[in-house]
DNA sequence: AACATTGACAACCGCAAAATG
DNA sequence: CCATTTTGCGGTTGTCAATGT
């Protein structure tokens, strides 16, 4: 990531990493003006970012009700539940699970889950779990692609430590190490 | 100690659906 | 209706940090 990221003449839009100006910016004007056209927000906000930019920062980020880090195995059991039902719907599955987002979920599906699970598979001789991979491209049958199809990598729930599923070790609570700043400290710069 | 590999996550891109004029 | 703009979604990429060799 480049550190100064792209200032390509003041090439009108931004792009790469948030600072952290730009974050105050976002959350200030959201907070007196409220979300709006994320177009115009943006303009009007100043920000030399697409409105789809704000958006997701916004979302994935900023948003104060939005929890980071820590999955916990009640979720993490949702998240799979939740897929196995649906696919790759990962907003849809985000809506049962307050504070997370899709691209949180996702990332954490496709980092961690879907690689153990291919991990289990490999070992137990990819029979029965061969499905995902594919299946997960959203057009499986649910019923094929439930949640009965990742025997292995379906924990008993509440889910038990022996279990061959590799419940998957939460990150430090201070993993908060993005060359980012807590949300806490933003929003305590912001005033309220 | 230096280099290579892997893991985790933020952010971008392209597409499609929905909204608006 | 049709064209254009905006939003939302899912896939993918880029980067940094941690870990392994």
């Amino acid at each position: 990531m480049d550190k100064s990221p792209c200032n390509s003449q003041d090439a009108e839009v931004r792009k790469g990493p948030w600072t952290m100006e730009e974050d105050l910016i976002l959350i200030n004007y959201i907070n007196n003006h409220g979300e709006g056209v994320w177009n115009s927000l943006a303009k009007a906000a100043g920000l030399k970012r697409t409105g789809k930019s704000c958006r997701l920062r916004w979302l994935n980020y900023l948003r104060p009700d939005v929890k980071r880090g820590n999955i916990t195995p009640e979720e993490q059991y949702l998240i799979m539940e939740l897929h196995a039902k649906w696919g790759n719907r990962w907003s849809k599955i985000a809506k049962h699970l307050p504070g997370r987002t899709d691209n949180e979920i996702k990332n954490y599906w496709r980092t961690r889950i879907q690689k153990h699970i291919k991990q289990a598979e490999t070992y137990s001789g990819q029979s029965s779990c061969e499905v995902n991979e594919q299946a997960s491209s959203s057009q499986m049958s649910a019923a094929a692609y439930s949640i009965e199809n990742y025997p292995c990598a379906v924990p008993s729930y509440p889910p038990n430590p022996d279990s061959c599923y590799p419940v998957v070790t939460p990150f430090p609570a201070d993993q908060l190490n993005e060359n980012y700043w807590s949300m806490e400290d933003l929003w305590l710069l912001n005033g309220d």
